[in-house]
DNA sequence: CTTGGATTCATTTTT
DNA sequence: TGAATCCAAG
């Protein structure tokens, strides 16, 4: 506590404004503490469905009425959805006020303040966001340059090559501790990489682009470098509450000590159970540095769920009691009720597939209503099947987590338009944007790029490139004047986003029916639905920003007829499920080779998955069926027979109930 | 130089 | 199964 900061306090805080809630009646003795805990740093250590969201609401209610602006309470969670959950929950307990708290994750929190702050260091504030994908077309073009080809033997492609300077970031590693720890074979290429890194960060400097790892580290090089805006931040948000602690990873929580060097006032909430995201950085450890980074930190455990019947958390305690590592937590219920979880062996994959689309029929005849029913699994292609037989029964879904509608093909070439209006500095795009051009290659793309980057006016640029081409009658001179009139007719539109879409897609369309003579028609339908996102959007810069940030999720397969959440199906990975609850959660796919994978073979990564394993189970409420095929596909063995997931072997009958399906004669 | 066909290859999870 | 890369024809 170097400085003193002088805050000024609006509202009167010995008044309660609000209802007066009575949180003493409300809330179980631990979770009452953690809820009435005033400054300090403070670790809560809460187990699933104990009501982690529970006390960040309350607390949150609290701060408020005892008359904490809410702008000045920072809330970071996993994604956005969490955060709006949060603050919904909020509003029904002390009314619009809290709209203003401050929220997000990490990355979109970092967004927002190198845009206001990042001027002290340099950084424009019309930087552009790398996505992943970005990322790796980036790097791809920069090997091509330094002559690094792909003739090289055994040169790491572009998805590892970004992955391992991504991780050696999130793990605070060098780029050579890195390959030498996860890479050995590659090392004998470690100092090329070391080289093409090191170009990747200085063009990404150069032009005023970040990636996802460079929000992080730029915001806490501003931090920690200017005393004076580290200050203001810090006395702008003078509490923070940080959701799932245990997934933050080294660098994540140097930012939340740099935020709160000022006030210290840090809750962390988390659950070293639940830890599921060490393949980004994350380090369930971190959760036991916080007493050392916050020497005096308050710690409160909280164990009592409020969600599952015992029978659900029977299992969930079983799995996590066959962990190396044991944890100190055991979960009771606090509802009463009784169910056995079943484990359901069916045949093969499509029957697995009929028999989840049945139960769900079966419960919403019940009385369940669809927006209480998840189908969860390991990795985002389990589901394809499923899908499939959803939609042959009309069932209507959702699908979260996997892979992202904006990530196809035709939607980051639409986007790629749009990007080089916003930033015609942005290299990649330009190639992209060229290349769809009948008659332009790498070559001749590089070559106009080159001259573009000179140049001040790119659409006028292209003009006449395109005249100097029909005079030689070259046959993509065509192509490239209709591309200078599009972008000079959109550039110079001041109008929303949505409108100069409508313009891309009506120079694009045609080029992709051509490009996708196959499928065009399923793709059209993804850029409308994209059309439709961009109505909500005022400005181009946003809509950008949220693309790489916020992707919307909603994957093709979709039914969507109506737009009304509640009435949905949701199939989700496991990843994307955390922090959520449904009364009946499915799991699919509980095979040794599916989940865990075949590829996590070490024993940290067993550990994860089966930690993976606990938070599926404990997404349930009322209702767990678990279900694997023994009959499954491998393409380099076909048929092989499928024995269910090692987690959910030696549970004893009366927690897994067992069961297998008899073919249906129809 | 561009493009299309042939061949090979590896195959999680996410901001 | 599909994407990435290689190769040869136009």
């Amino acid at each position: 506590m170097a400085d003193k900061v002088i805050i000024l306090r609006t509202g009167n805080s010995s008044a309660s404004a609000g209802t007066g809630i009575d949180y003493a009646a409300l809330l179980n003795p631990a979770q009452l503490e953690a809820v009435m805990h005033d400054e300090g740093p403070a670790l809560v250590i809460a187990g699933a469905g104990s009501g982690k969201t529970r006390i960040i609401v309350y607390r949150v209610a609290r701060l408020i009425e005892k008359g904490v602006p809410p702008q000045a309470i920072l809330m970071l969670t996993f994604t956005r959805r969490a955060a709006q959950e949060m603050l919904g929950r909020v509003e029904q307990l002390v009314g619009e006020r809290c709209r203003q708290v401050a929220g997000g994750t990490f990355h979109s929190f970092a967004n927002v303040m190198l845009r206001r702050y990042g001027q002290a260091i340099g950084l424009s504030p019309n930087f552009t966001i790398l996505d992943r994908g970005d990322m790796e077309d980036l790097i791809n073009l920069l090997r091509a340059q330094m002559g690094l080809a792909s003739s090289e033997h055994r040169f790491p492609k572009k998805s590892t090559l970004a992955e391992m300077i991504s991780i050696a970031r999130n793990k605070a590693r060098t780029l050579e501790e890195e390959i030498a720890l996860e890479y050995p074979h590659f090392i004998d290429q470690t100092e090329k990489i070391v080289r093409l890194a090191s170009a990747y960060a200085d063009y990404k400097r150069s032009r005023g682009l970040l990636d996802y790892d460079d929000l992080l580290y730029t915001l806490a090089e501003l931090l920690h470098n200017n005393a004076e805006i580290r200050r203001r931040i810090s006395a702008l948000h003078r509490y923070i509450m940080v959701d799932e602690y245990q997934d933050t990873n080294p660098i994540q929580a140097e930012l939340i000590s740099l935020l709160a060097d000022y006030h210290q006032n840090v809750m962390a909430v988390g659950d070293d159970g639940q830890s599921i995201y060490s393949f980004r950085g994350a380090d369930f450890r971190n959760i036991l540095e916080f007493p050392k980074r916050f020497p005096n930190a308050r710690i409160i455990k909280v164990e009592e769920n409020y969600r599952s019947l015992q029978g659900i958390l029977d299992l969930a305690n079983e799995i996590l009691a066959g962990a190396s590592r044991k944890y100190t937590k055991t979960l009771f219920a606090h509802r009463v009720g009784q169910f056995t979880p079943i484990l359901v062996r069916a045949q093969d994959e499509p029957m697995q597939s009929r028999f989840v689309a049945q139960r769900i029929l079966e419960l919403r005849e019940e009385g369940v209503e669809l927006g209480e029913i998840a189908v969860l699994f390991r990795s985002s292609f389990h589901s394809f099947d499923l899908e499939l037989e959803l939609q042959r029964r009309n069932i209507p879904f959702v699908k979260r987590g996997g892979f992202k509608f904006i990530e196809t093909a035709h939607i980051k070439d639409a986007l790629a338009h749009l990007r080089v209006v916003a930033n015609p500095a942005d290299m990649v795009s330009w190639m992209r944007v060229l290349k769809l051009i009948p008659g332009i290659g790498d070559r001749k793309a590089h070559a106009i790029v080159e001259t573009l980057s000179k140049a001040n006016d790119a659409p006028q640029e292209l003009k006449a490139l395109a005249e100097l081409m029909r005079s030689k009658s070259h046959k993509a001179a065509d192509g490239l004047a209709r591309l200078a009139a599009l972008l000079s007719e959109i550039r110079s539109d001041r109008a929303r986003p949505a409108d100069q879409l409508a313009v891309v897609l009506q120079y694009y369309v045609p080029l992709m029916r051509d490009e996708y003579p196959d499928d065009y028609p399923k793709r059209e339908r993804d850029l409308e639905h994209f059309h439709e996102i961009a109505q909500r959007y005022r400005s181009l810069e946003a809509l950008l920003t949220d693309v790489a940030l916020e992707p919307p999720s909603d994957s093709v397969g979709d039914v969507l007829a109506t737009d009304s959440d509640d009435e949905l199906l949701t199939l989700s990975t496991i990843h994307s499920a955390k922090g959520l609850e449904w009364k009946v959660v499915f799991i699919i796919w509980a095979a040794e080779g599916r989940f865990p994978p075949l590829q996590s073979i070490d024993p940290e990564q067993l550990e994860e998955e089966r930690r993976l394993m606990y938070v599926a189970v404990t997404r349930a409420r009322d209702e767990l069926y678990i279900v694997y095929p023994i009959r499954m596909f491998d393409r380099v063995l076909g048929y092989t027979l499928g024995q269910a997931s090692r987690f959910l072997e030696g549970i004893s009958p009366q927690t897994l109930m067992t069961a297998s399906l008899e073919e249906e004669s129809t």
